[in-house]
DNA sequence: ATCAAATATGAATACCCATTCATTTTATGA
DNA sequence: TCATAAAATGAATGGGTATTCATATTTGAT
């Protein structure tokens, strides 16, 4: 299923396009995907309802491009904040810190990602499945320079991604203190990954 | 909003309330809420479309009650499971443990409880509030008495729930290895959480 | 200025689905 | 056995909404 017509050309359909796009993104996070009408989008976005299929063949193809669209931009953007960091520790670090920086700045990636479970689990198992996959490529190469314990690396991936996940989701629902500061979370957390939980009398291994 | 008609008392009326819930379960799982209509429910059920509005005043009071309801067993299986561990280390472990052995064998509750997100968005933050005003309490307790490190619970708690349900976000979409063990994924849960990811040389304070 | 292609319009269409209700069947207790 | 209540039926209702399409406007090249 293609996501799109096609690639708009003029001033003003690329104009159209965004406003579709914007539209949207701000109506999926306020009204979910199923509250959502098409008549919505396209009044919202200030232009008439047949207009929509000029760019999208479907509303569920403009979901499908929006979640394509945010996965590219979390990826760009941890990639190119943790780029110039030389420990691993750091890394981690600055990506938690960056994703989450991300989502509270557009709320909506969130839910549409998260969303995808229920509009089409495939596109959420494969958002996971390849997060996952690069995820432990970082963790292996930093296994081999003797950075991190040799764990299972792929279970890793996902209790790092659970980490985030979940401390995105406090932040962006302000569940609990609601005066939150992402570094101050951030410190806790890394503290976290650092020396684990308990306290325990032996040096480590 | 109440979330059935009336508690069924007759043998009869008991095992159609049953069927209600069941097959909604099994389709809410499937298909999702959205997809699922009355009538999918019902025929699934075996009983009419009007029968299912003797019991619940709507689709969404069954959703309501199904959750509810799933909240429940979710924290009375992790109770029963943790009730004789007398060491944080081992509560948390058995809690895990609990946890995705549950949602593995019923993994509907996963979507429903994540599903309410898209339906309801004050049921999702209370779910998860709830839960970690819960688990804040266990972890004081366990701060006092000198069992875990003094960092701030609320967060550790979000970061605890990340772990657990990415895990068996894992397990029951059968993302990464095909052939993953519950125990063998748990032991280095709790490798990390114990002894955090990071080698360093300096003994713990 | 002219024309063809690209864009845009919005009312009409066609389908879907939660809920209702008049009617029938089944259970209960006197 | 009969009367009453409880439970069940399923066709009909009513509201909603994704998508289409005949028509109109704008754009850009010649």
């Amino acid at each position: 299923m293609q996501t799109i017509v096609k690639e708009p050309t003029t001033r003003n359909a690329i104009n159209t396009f965004h406003a579709i796009l914007e539209a949207a993104e701000d109506l999926f996070y306020k009204n979910g995907y199923h509250k959502t009408t098409v008549n919505n989008i396209t009044s919202q976005a200030g232009i008439a309802a047949g207009t929509f299929y000029l760019y999208f063949p479907s509303k569920l193809s403009l979901y499908k491009h929006l979640l394509i669209q945010m996965s590219h931009d979390i990826r760009r953007e941890i990639a190119s904040k943790i780029a110039d960091k030389t420990t691993r520790f750091e890394k981690e670090r600055e990506g938690i810190k960056a994703f989450i920086n991300l989502v509270r700045r557009r709320p909506h990636m969130y839910n549409i990602i998260w969303e995808s479970l229920y509009i089409d689990r495939e596109l959420f198992r494969d958002y996971y499945a390849s997060f996952a996959k690069r995820y432990v490529r970082g963790l292996d190469q930093s296994v081999q320079q003797g950075e991190i314990r040799a764990l299972d690396t792929e279970v890793v991936s996902y209790v790092l991604m659970g980490i985030t996940n979940f401390i995105g989701l406090k932040v962006v629902l302000n569940l609990g203190d609601k005066n939150d500061d992402v570094d101050r979370i951030v410190d806790v957390v890394m503290d976290l990954i650092r020396h684990g939980l308990f306290i325990t009398d032996a040096p480590k291994p």
